[in-house]
Order: structure tokens, then sequence, then C-alpha cells
DNA sequence: AAGAGTAACAACCGCCAGCAA
DNA sequence: ATTGCTGGCGGTTGTTACTCT
């Protein structure tokens, strides 16, 4: 028996959601919060496939979405984790709190693939591309790009999915040149070496017009341990304190978590609960959702999410701790 | 001003894993 | 063990905005 369609696509719609479907799924989940996607259309009163909601939901419209472009530091973070794991870009996001996966997912494709290429890296592999490679046949073994792989990752040999999952318990092997202590290995090592070294240089390739930079250009000795040009740096036997800096930096450095409002009751208004849990974040956004929420006259819905990227919050939270916890 | 080309990103599609019956 | 359902994931496509000629 073959397995049914999520939904009955019969009669549904399909593409860019409309101002008014997105008020009524935000208005549904923050009513009810995330159940049963496919039941979500119908109870909602949308004519979309559950799957449809659940993406618009968590690529779009989830409060706990961070917007706007990445920064210099997110795009870093998204490269060496990518060099890591490949196109898993679920996982990749999680790194990256208030970053979904598709949208690190198009912005790997449409801007750091190109940066990378420009600087002469293989996004795929992360390793220097030669301009002509058949001219360079003294190049070393293992600095050879890893042929007939995958595309999907560089080390695609090494189960990186079990190692992320299981190696917390594991000692690092090279604890020295770790840029994570839950998550690296001396292979790894091999490849990001030259990778965060050209991330120095790329801070400064960061223009449209750029060269191809030569590998020789490019390599500079291995400091990936101690060096205060790589921009992430960390030793395994810090890893409490240094391996979360990132994180530290990326979320809730302006973010006041507070159990007194994952704790506030429900209310039976629905407006007083959005705005009360809207308390959490950035004004900016408390706007534009009140908009969506509150306001009866729908208009172009770029009105609703057009603000200046740079004004997107920065807050980061939980979804199912407001979506659960709150209603 | 208009059309073509390009970039950016939202949304869709198909597949898969996990889970419950 | 099997089957069907659901949610999640990654690849791809479609649409819109922007730039160039």
């Amino acid at each position: 028996m073959g397995r049914q369609p999520c939904c009955d696509k019969v009669g549904l719609k399909k593409g860019p959601w409309t101002a008014e479907e997105d008020k009524k799924l935000i208005s549904f989940i923050l009513t009810n919060g995330q159940c049963c996607w496919r039941a979500v259309p119908k109870l909602a009163g949308l004519l979309r496939c559950g799957k449809s909601c659940r993406l618009r939901w968590t690529n779009y419209l989830r409060p706990d979405l961070k917007r706007g472009l990445l920064s210099e530091y997110e795009e870093k973070m998204v490269i060496d984790l990518h060099a890591q794991l490949g196109n898993r870009w679920s996982k990749i996001a999680s790194h990256l709190p208030g970053r979904t996966d598709n949208e690190i997912k198009n912005h790997w494709n449409t801007h750091i693939k190109k940066k990378l290429k420009k600087m002469g890296i293989d996004p795929v592999t992360h390793r220097i591309l030669f301009t002509n490679e058949i001219e360079q046949p003294q190049t070393k073994p293992e600095q050879q790009p890893q042929q007939n792989q995958k595309e999907s990752s560089p080390i695609e040999e090494q189960d990186t999915k079990v190692e992320y999952e299981n190696d917390k318990n594991k000692e690092p092997q090279n604890p020295e040149t770790s840029f994570d202590s839950s998550t690296i290995t001396e292979e790894h090592d091999q490849i990001m070496t030259p990778l965060f070294d050209s991330l120095e240089l790329m801070n400064e390739f960061l223009i449209e017009e750029v060269p191809i930079v030569k590998p020789d250009e490019i390599l500079a000795p291995c400091v990936c341990s101690s060096s205060s040009t790589t921009t992430i740096t960390t030793t395994a036997s810090s890893s409490s304190s240094n391996s979360s800096n990132f994180l530290e930096d990326l979320l809730l450095s302006d973010f006041d978590w507070s159990q007194d409002n994952n704790n506030i009751e429900n209310s039976d208004n629905n407006n007083n609960n959005i705005n009360i849990n809207m308390a959490l974040w950035d004004d900016d956004f408390i706007r534009n959702w009140d908009f969506v929420i509150n306001d009866d006259d729908i208009g172009d819905r770029k009105q609703v999410f057009d603000a200046p990227q740079n004004q997107y919050p920065r807050v980061v939270m939980d979804s199912e701790s407001w979506a659960y916890g709150l209603f």
C-alpha cells in the first residue's frame, strides 16, 4: 500500500503566504500551541497542508527567529560547522540559535559559497581550490581534495553524526587544536587548519572584486591552537569555559531570562496573552506581531515583516517554552 | 521607461526515521 | 514484524526584488 500524502492536496493553496494566513496560523498556535500539524490547517481555518503550516511557522513566523542577515561571526560559524558536518543544515542551525536550517542553507548557497569560491576555497571540501589542479602535482596527499566522495560532507567517511552525538563522553584526540571539545578530531583539524587561516583572510577579502587567492597566499603556518588570529579557538580542557563562547556571544546577551515570565498564567484573552509574552521580545517585533494579531486591516504582508534587517530582535528563546509553557 | 538578467529567499517536494497501533 | 502516520531533513524550484543595459 502506498503511503498517503501528508494531506489532501486538492483545493489546497500553494505559494506565498498572505498576511491573513499568517495571522490565522499565529493566532492558532499562540492559542493552542504546536500540536498535530496535520490538524492545524483545518482547526486554524487554513487551506494549506499541515506540512506547509509547519514550515511557515518554523522558518518564518516563530518568535524566536532572529531574521536579518547572518552576522560575520555567525557566517564563520556556519563555515566551520559545514566543514565538520557537511550539508547537515539542521545540525548547523542547532548551533546558531534563532536561525533556521532553511535560512542557513539559503545563505550558504547564495552568499558563502560565492565568498569561498572567490577565496579559492572549495565550498564542498573546504580545501584550497587550485586554479589548475593538474599543474599542482606536488600537492601533499593530505591536502588533496577527497575525490569521488559524496558532496554532502568533506569528512563523510567519518560518521560525524554519530560522533557528534556520542563523543561528549570521549576525549578529543587532539585537545590542543580542538575547535570544540565535543566535536573535533585530528582529521578534522587537518581540514580545518587551512580554513581557519583563510577565514582570517576572508575578513579582508569580503569585497566584491576579489582575486582568486593562490594557495601559497592563503596557507599560513598552522597556529590554530593558540593563535589570536584564529577567530574561533578553543581548547578541549577548557571547553566548559571557552567552547560555548560563541553561543554566549550569539544569544541571550541582551535577554533576561525570567522564570516569572514563563509562569504567567493563561488568560482568556488571547491578545492579553500575546502582549504579556511579547514583553519578552523586541519592541519592533512586538509591533509587528501586534499588527498581525490585532490589526484588522490586512495590507501587504510585507508591512508585517519588512522592518530593517538590523532591527530584528536578537532575542532568542526556546520556542517550545513559550509555545507550551505559556499557553 | 522597459526589458533582460541576476540575486535572494520563501516555499515546495520527496525521502527518511521514529513511533504507535 | 508490519503498517501507517507524523515530523524532520535536505535538495530544488518558484517568486520577487534588484541591477544593468
